[in-house]
DNA sequence: TTAATTATATTAACAATGTTAAAAAAATGA
DNA sequence: TCATTTTTTTAACATTGTTAATATAATTAA
């Protein structure tokens, strides 16, 4: 018994191969042979745990935005005001995709030809970074007596620009550094809430 | 003599060929050997002509900016109002991605790991939408006494959310149809104005 | 314990990709 | 016409994803 503990224990080493790989090289180094042998197994033995490697790939997703959340949990929370708060939240998500670009390309760039079971996971996706800006949106229409049409454009405009910012960014269509970059966020947010 | 002319019939082929398969068929297919049979040529002939197969690719970038700009222009232009020419464009601007997601893909999602010569080109494409919308923008700023930074940041602002939005939408990370995202690209082009 | 069975992992192979070098064909010039 | 140069193609290699056949390991039955 407890096949499946073992099962997904080899699932899971796949996965940290992949996860790896993808955080020091980018998506483009994720083939069946490297992660395979990061792991341990022959390249073969990756399909006897996953479908295809875009199956493998999107297994990390999750995991990541898990990542990124505790990120941004960890880096500095000082902050006096709620808008504060949001501009800082921005930042770190900023920072955290800028440090690793192959992720931000496999969460919102990644096509999603993959198999129908797996397109839950793009309705999360969807909603991350209003995941982890719920709480302080909220207190922001209430501090400021949006109403809630007002609000929800607010945060949608703001969420859908930083995308932007940061495909724009990563991708080196902007022709900015980093310090740039926060300036701009900065302005975006403030626009947003004030 | 004339050899220029020549050569440059050529890579027109290949071009045209990529073009075609880039609008038919998305990026994917966008194979040595594909654009060489529907160019006529022999594969190894594209190395001849190309450093390689990304440099074909992003020697389409310009004629597609052109295509787009000009599916723009010859959308209905009956308006009242400067806001509602900036909205025109933007949801013209969406309708062609949408219609072509590979060239999306092409201008703002793939990496740029090409030649530095054609980094050049990563300017323009930074600057694409803008170009579209700045004379509008400005009468906008005149008519409603925007400062210069508040006008910059609604442009930008405005902008980014917009390209957010598409990319969010091509990859199927918004649970939305097309009406939905019309939709919020009237509410985000008049937040941004308002 | 040992033999049979089942589960797991690996090797070998295929097709498709990008790319290059050598060979062939075509164009040009004397 | 023949030599030279330019252009194109064929052949080949390495690297992908993926599958089928094989080998190995683990488990179960006697």
């Amino acid at each position: 018994m407890d096949k499946t503990i073992q099962e997904e224990r080899v699932r899971g080493f796949f996965i940290e191969a992949a996860k790896d790989l993808i955080r020091a090289e980018g998506l483009a180094v994720v083939t069946a042979r490297n992660v395979a042998e990061r792991a341990g197994y022959s390249y073969a033995t990756l399909y006897n745990y996953f479908h295809d490697i875009r199956d493998l790939i999107f297994c990390c997703i999750e995991d990541f935005m898990d990542e990124c959340r505790e990120f941004i949990d960890h880096e500095d929370k000082k902050t006096d005001s709620l808008e504060g708060k949001l501009l800082l939240i921005s930042k770190s998500f900023a920072k955290f995709f800028i440090q690793y670009p192959g992720i931000f390309g496999l969460l919102y760039e990644q096509k999603s030809n993959a198999i129908a079971t797996k397109n839950s996971n793009f309705g999360k996706i969807g909603a991350f970074f209003d995941s982890l800006t719920n709480d302080t949106w909220k207190e922001i229409g209430k501090k400021n007596k949006f109403t809630a049409h007002s609000l929800e454009t607010r945060r949608k405009t703001h969420a859908l620009a930083l995308h932007g910012m940061l495909m724009m960014h990563i991708n080196g269509r902007d022709n900015q550094e980093y310090p740039g970059l926060l300036k701009e966020i900065e302005k975006c947010t403030g626009f947003a809430t004030e």
